[in-house]
DNA sequence: TCTGGGGTCCTAGGACCC
DNA sequence: TCTGGGGTCCTAGGACCC
């Protein structure tokens, strides 16, 4: 018996979860995308006021559109002050993160019911090994998939999302694209040659801009066309690891297991500035900017009971290009001082004559508290002395100990 | 119209150790 | 005298994903 592995992936999940509380605005172009001073406002009568697209300045991008602001031309992803042009009069409201974690966990919890075997993908995507259910067999998932898309539907009050079944999480990722909003699609992998060659080689996860562009210059533009190609051309031009995945991914083979646990490698923060600035002239702005991102950074690994070994920087210049710097401590920490001077010592390590457009902080090598404290079992992380005091000889854009108040 | 924030994984060179 | 590999850790950058 083959696999089936579900994706789920819900449909235009931040506009949609913010329908559900602004019923008001259905069937109009909504985006998501933009700050506070785009809350909506109550008016006297009760009848709320909305921002509209046209009113945004700024330098963010948009996270989600509705199928009707779709239809505008304005998709995630892209710049707002563009959106505004192409969609001057669709409604702009702010992003809301903790509304979207709590139906993330509401759809999560009633898929879970049925089919316990989730790995999450996301906020608002999952996949599902369905392969154990009871009859499942019988009529290729079809059953269960629309129990699933039944259960999501109540638990969250209205959301509907798009399914894909499959053999394996790379065809059941493809699938769930084919039908949506609202789709439920299974594929056999005998269908694969009618169904999956014809398309895009981009519609791949793991065939992005780059690889697209790389491959179309091959002359391979459809999945089939890589399909058609000889697993050593493929390592040849494309590299042994990744040449040998496009040949297997084009022929819809996936042996991945659904995973149902994993554990964080990195938490970061980072900050794109409203205007460049200038490390030198700046650093009035840009010190108490690092020091709280370290801050930060030191709350997320405390509530989260993890603690980090290396300490990383992340700068973005005017021009876009991106640099990092890392720096491993003797020791685990999850001290946010500790943090900022590890990050101020990479910073040294930057040429900072161009203008800084975002500045970024990153805690990674990560081990678990617990485990950091009681060090009993297999490859836990041992437990070191308390790091050696660890100083750092001379502040950057300055402030070593950072922030204004210090 | 210039392009967010939070992640994962891979590659590759050098250090260092055996 | 220059001739090794193998393994792991660290660092930097890049592709890709949601």
């Amino acid at each position: 018996m083959p696999r089936l592995i579900a994706h789920l992936d819900m449909d235009a999940f931040y506009a949609s979860v913010e329908l559900l509380r602004y019923p008001e605005l259905k069937g109009l172009p909504v985006v998501i995308g933009g700050g506070r001073r785009h809350q909506p406002v109550m008016r006297p009568d009760g009848t709320r006021e909305f921002s509209l697209l046209r009113d945004y300045t700024g330098r963010g991008v948009l996270t989600t559109s509705t199928y009707e602001a779709r239809k505008l031309g304005v998709f995630s992803a892209m710049p707002t002050m563009k959106a505004a042009k192409l969609a001057p009069d669709a409604v702009l409201l702010p992003v809301d993160f903790d509304e979207y974690r709590k139906y993330s966990r509401l759809f999560k919890a009633a898929v879970r019911r049925i089919a316990p075997l989730v790995e999450d993908r996301g906020i608002d995507e999952i996949y599902i090994d369905l392969s154990d259910l009871p009859g499942v067999h019988d009529d290729g998932g079809r059953a269960i998939g629309q129990a699933l898309k039944d259960a999501v539907f109540d638990a969250t009050g209205g959301l509907t999302c798009s399914v894909g079944i499959t053999p394996n999480k790379l065809l059941s990722k493809l699938c769930s694209e084919f039908d949506k909003p609202d789709g439920l699609t299974l594929l056999r992998a005998d269908e694969i040659p009618a169904r999956v060659w014809p398309l895009a080689a981009r519609k791949v996860n793991g065939i992005g801009p780059k690889a697209s562009e790389k491959l179309a210059a091959h002359g391979m533009h459809t999945i089939g066309d890589i399909a058609a190609r000889d697993a050593a051309y493929l390592v040849e031009h494309f590299g042994k690891s990744y040449g040998a995945w496009l040949h297997r991914a084009s022929h819809g083979i996936d042996d991945r297991e659904v995973v149902t646990h994993s554990e964080p490698v990195s938490m970061s923060r980072e900050t794109t500035f409203e205007r460049d600035l200038h490390a030198v002239r700046d650093r009035h702005v840009l010190t108490p900017i690092f020091t709280e991102l370290c801050m930060e950074v030191a709350d997320d690994l405390s509530r989260k009971g993890y603690a980090a070994k290396t300490i990383g920087i992340k700068l973005r210049f005017d021009d876009f290009k991106i640099v990092t710097r890392d720096l491993t401590l003797p020791a685990h920490t999850m001290d946010a001082k500790t943090i900022r001077r590890a990050a101020g010592e990479c910073l040294k390590r930057v040429d900072l004559t161009r203008r800084l457009r975002l500045l970024g902080v990153r805690a990674g090598n990560l081990a678990k508290l617990s485990e950091l404290l009681n060090p009993h079992a297999t490859d836990a992380p041992v437990a070191q002395e308390p790091a050696p005091a660890y100083h750092a000889p001379l502040p950057l854009f300055d402030a070593s100990e950072g922030g204004s108040s210090a």
